[in-house]
DNA sequence: CATATTTATATCGTTCACGATGCAAATATA
DNA sequence: TATATTTGCATCGTGAACGATATAAATATG
């Protein structure tokens, strides 16, 4: 073994978590205000794109198991954000729609990405260099996603 | 508010979020064979670069606030593999060592560095373009992290 | 058409994260 | 030296994540 692949700072996988986490935390006063946490905001922007769907393809687009996402839209729902209503066509799917006041938070949290993106910017992440960053973790994000 | 910032795919957030979430999935396997969850390898990784440290450096060096790593060490001392102990100039200080097992599990572990990293190596991570990776994260940790 | 398999979602148990709060020891201040 | 403040850790409650398992509906197979 080499031992300097043991060190906490060479490691890939801790400082993604300490991002993520830290970034997440930067959104907290932004949604708290709302009711809302962060995985929750990310139902939300994948229901602003496209409203009513199924819990699946919720989840595929969120990379978790619908085991995570099902006790989450619970929550939204007695939030009233969402309401989850039985498939017409298939009985076993339960189709998430955006009630009027997901719909109406979709305003109210508008400013949202600009905040966050603002404070995030330094020396080496710029408007410029965002782009390679996205590309590794999109390619990072594949790699292990995959079958 | 610009409609494109609102998409799921131009969020930084959502991609080191699912990067980090999966990168962890792929330590799994490597880890829970010895009962370890990734934070509590993290914690190791922490102790072997420097033994005997109270509660509040670990948590600092992680990134993490005491009250998620209280919990977290107390199930590793359950486990046997590191010891809490009142520290001696100060009794507020809780000082974490490791156990014979904690300190043999530095050599069955040796080998997941390797086995992590290469399960990332894609197109645009390599061995030449990690470096430009790990300091953009550590730039945004550094300016999330800030007072 | 009956049975087996797959699929979509839900439930359960455990372990984080983290805001809020509590408490005792150490330190600062009056 | 009393009292106030700070510091280090612990406890509590809530909401994720996720492995394992359950259940009903849809589909495939005999």
């Amino acid at each position: 073994m080499i031992d300097e692949e043991l060190k906490l700072d060479n490691q890939l996988c801790f400082r993604l978590y300490t991002a993520s986490r830290l970034l997440t935390q930067a959104y907290h006063p932004l949604l708290s205000d709302h009711g809302l946490t962060y995985p929750q905001y990310l139902v939300l922007l994948v229901l602003w794109e496209k409203d009513a769907q199924p819990v699946n393809d919720i989840a595929k687009r969120l990379y978790l198991e619908t085991n995570t996402v099902t006790p989450l839209l619970q929550r939204m729902e007695k939030e009233g954000i969402i309401i989850r209503n039985k498939g017409e066509k298939d009985a076993r799917q339960m189709i998430i729609s955006l009630t009027r006041k997901g719909k109406e938070l979709r305003k109210k949290l508008a400013d949202v990405p600009s905040i966050v993106g603002n404070a995030v910017i330094c020396e080496s992440v710029t408007k410029e260099t965002a782009p390679e960053l996205f590309r590794m973790l999109d390619d990072i994000i594949l790699k292990l996603s995959n079958p």
